[in-house]
DNA sequence: ATCTCCTTGTTTTTT
DNA sequence: ACAAGGAGAT
């Protein structure tokens, strides 16, 4: 099925299930669904829930990965696992290739991480083995190189009995390619089988799927070749342009009534696709109202941008939850982020960061794996020496001489501390690691105790809190609500699940992306990345940063390849059709990048957009370029084109109108453009202690202490919700309740 | 063993 | 601009 965007492809996937078992009798147990993110995978169980009823749990709604993991689980060990392997993510992958490079002795300068990670991922997706990349590499020295590092990096990983998440796919592929036995169980099993997105299928993925509906060939994919954006990580598009050549006798159905935009943003996003070649063929209509015109304002710089883009969002009398403002690259959000603060607008950053990229939580976790898989090499090293046990680096690469010679785990070694040589009182502090761990192992087996005290003890006697103490006020805040976070995860995990195993929650959490994370009941406006926003919609939404060089990228417009830009263009086509009601695209004229202030045109996808679908206001061509000073914003953002362009009906601001008009002055950042705002001591606060008082993050609470801390008001508030958290006013934003 | 300064490399990234 | 990793100093 192509289906175009916002046509309701999750709707007819959903209602395809519920029409196979009621009118077609299909056993619910026979059916699988696969997507791409744990998202759309929980929205579509949703909807499969509500629709079909009775036998629903027993249909399989998930992601590839995790369904890889759930027959891993089970099969793994014939092919020398065992089954209860970690799942390394990108930053254990990045450790273990140094770990890699550094024993082949080769140079890093040479061979980068991210190079070789690069090229062994593209391998996995196209399902090269080592020994095959090997073979391939015949002759040329690099090559060579690479394929010896390929072929250390797997064996690293299977002494550390892990699996990156390449491997999850790869492998199942390789299992049931080498066991007809448990590929003709899952035959039988999934005898229907819908892929949703799949456009971003790559050639491993293909082949799972392949392999499965082998037999049945009862086979349900739904995709959009427009919406394509993930090349750059090995999807292959030739996938669903050539799905009739796979399937002969595979019937197209083509959707192309788009139930989600006004007709404005959709025709907007029609003529912007148009520009690619090499795509089947559709254009989409819709029956929605016309709307208003598409939007589209440049700015001088990204500080006037994002500043316009808030309070328009402010302006617009919308729910923050209804606009998104989205743009390509994550360091993009930063300025949006401080424009939010400014002017008191709660919004939700998705991706940036992720959750469990966060050092506090890798270290908490890596205790976890440690404990459940004494194999992980990882992380035992991660956290061998924190907090500071005063293990450094010469005791460690001991123990590590010692393992290897022995060809033991690193773990295991450590037990053994006494016995390695020249370790000296060292082995003392490193038993009193290795006790600590087994003590906790040995808790684990009594049945009353949780995962989530685990951690909690963890935090408690290895003194890692203590550690995090000695950080810093807020730094410590901020770290410790995380970690609180993953108690919180822990607790709930454990209400859903009546035996509740550390490995599986290790599971569960390694496959959370962050995108899952997003409350959608918090009234919040969105921050995202293009990329991220695939499969949402929003009623507002915002693309910024619509330059040539930026997006599309330089790297696209420079690369050799044509498809580059053209791929860049289906982002575009993506963010267009994220809009149901209202588009706005901005621009600026000057921004900081990589720390140099770079100058663009207009995006070429802006240009595409015929002049009577946009309200564009643009600068005039040659401004001055005095810095001007907008200490107090009085530099209207799109004051130099009048009132032009602006929808009617907003109300107006500008000089006076600003909430924060009484500032001492100390500007810190946005180098280069005169002083502009930043986190500024207030004079006064608006609110005393006693008051209530509202937090963008930790909700409403009680104002306990004021202090002067000089540069800025130090604030303890006890939260409702969150408990008693010290701040610095100017950092924190908090506003006044009244009740 | 740990702290501090310098060099380095910076698209996107469902899992 | 900015963060992270590595080398050299304490």
């Amino acid at each position: 099925m192509l289906a175009g965007a916002g046509s309701g492809k999750t709707r007819v996937l959903t209602h395809r299930i519920a029409y196979l078992i009621e009118e077609k009798g299909v056993n619910p147990w026979n059916i699988m669904a696969i997507t791409f993110t744990n998202k759309a995978a929980g929205e579509m169980r949703e909807r499969v829930d509500r629709l079909v009823g009775f036998g629903a749990d027993s249909i399989w709604v998930s992601t590839f990965h995790s369904s890889c993991v759930r027959i891993l689980r089970r099969h793994i060990e014939s092919l020398g696992f065992t089954t209860n392997f970690t799942i390394y993510d990108t930053d254990d992958q990045k450790t273990l290739m140094r770990h890699v490079l550094k024993k082949l002795d080769l140079d890093p300068k040479v061979y980068k991480d991210r190079a070789m990670l690069g090229l062994i991922s593209t391998a996995k997706n196209e399902l090269v083995s080592a020994a095959e990349f090997e073979l391939n590499a015949s002759g040329d020295f690099r090559q060579k190189k690479a394929a010896s590092v390929y072929k250390e990096y797997q064996s690293q990983l299977k002494k550390n009995n892990a699996l990156d998440f390449d491997d999850l796919i790869m492998k199942t592929v390789e299992l049931f390619q080498n066991n007809s036995e448990v590929l003709n169980y899952y035959q039988e099993r999934f005898r229907y089988i819908m892929v949703d997105e799949y456009q971003d299928t790559n050639t491993a993925q293909f082949r799972l799927i392949s392999l499965l509906a082998g037999k049945y060939k009862n086979l349900c994919v739904v995709g959009d070749d427009d919406q394509s954006i993930y090349k750059f990580r090995g999807a292959n598009i030739e996938n669903i342009l050539n799905f009739e050549k796979s399937y002969p006798g595979a019937r197209v159905i083509k959707l192309e009534e788009n139930y989600r935009s006004s007709q404005n943003i959709l025709h907007a996003a029609n003529e912007v696709i148009r520009h690619n070649r090499g795509r089947k063929d559709k254009t989409l209509w819709t029956s929605n109202e016309e709307g208003p015109l598409v939007q589209f304002k440049q700015f001088e710089n990204a500080a006037e941008e994002a500043d316009a883009i808030v309070r328009d969002i402010l302006n617009s009398a919308s729910d923050y939850q209804d606009c998104a403002v989205l743009y390509r690259t994550n360091a993009q959000s930063r300025l949006i982020e401080e424009k939010c603060l400014q002017h008191n607008v709660p919004y939700r950053m998705v991706g940036g960061v992720n959750f469990y990229q966060r050092k506090e939580i890798k270290d908490i976790l890596a205790y976890l794996k440690t404990i459940a898989n004494g194999r992980d090499d990882l992380s035992v090293l991660r956290v061998i020496n924190v907090p500071k046990r005063g293990i450094g680096a010469t005791s460690i690469g001991k123990v590590q001489a010692f393992a290897s010679e022995r060809e033991m785990g690193i773990y295991d070694a450590f037990c053994r501390a006494k016995a390695v040589p020249g370790l000296g009182k060292t082995a003392d502090k490193v038993l009193g690691f290795t006790e600590k761990i087994e003590d906790f192992r040995s808790r684990l087996t009594e049945e009353t105790y949780s995962i989530h005290e685990l951690i909690e003890d963890i935090l408690d006697e290895t003194g890692y809190q203590k550690e995090l103490e000695a950080e810093g006020e807020i730094e410590y805040q901020t770290r410790l609500e995380n970690i609180e976070e993953l108690i919180n995860k822990a607790i709930s995990f454990e209400g859903e699940h009546e035996h509740p195993e550390l490995s599986e929650f290790l599971e569960e959490v390694a496959l959370v992306a962050d995108v899952d994370r997003m409350d959608e009941s918090e009234n919040r406006v969105t921050l995202m990345t293009l990329h991220s926003a695939k499969g949402l919609e929003f009623p507002r939404v915002y693309l910024s940063g619509m330059e040539d060089g930026l997006f599309p990228s330089m790297m696209s417009i420079s690369s050799d390849n044509k498809e580059d830009v053209e791929e860049e263009r289906r982002l575009c086509y993506v963010g267009i059709t994220r809009a149901q009601k209202f588009l706005m695209m901005t621009a600026a004229r000057q921004r900081m990048v990589n720390g140099e202030t770079r100058y663009s045109k207009v995006s070429r996808f802006v240009e595409e957009i015929p002049g009577e679908l946009l309200d564009s206001s643009r600068l005039e061509q040659r401004l001055s370029s005095r810095a001007q000073s907008d200490f107090d914003d009085s530099g209207l953002p799109w004051g130099k084109s009048g009132a032009a362009g602006r929808t009617s009906g907003v109300s107006s601001f500008g000089p006076g109108s600003n909430a924060y008009a009484s500032k001492t002055s100390k500007p810190v950042s946005t180098p280069g453009f005169g002083k502009a705002f930043t986190v500024e001591k207030p004079l006064s606060l608006g609110y005393k202690e006693g008051d209530r008082v509202s937090h963008i993050k930790f909700g409403i609470g009680e104002v306990k202490e004021i202090k002067d801390g000089g540069r800025d008001f130090e604030v303890t508030v006890h939260f409702d919700h969150a408990g008693v958290k010290k701040m610095f006013a100017s950092f924190a934003k908090l506003k006044l309740v009244r009740e």
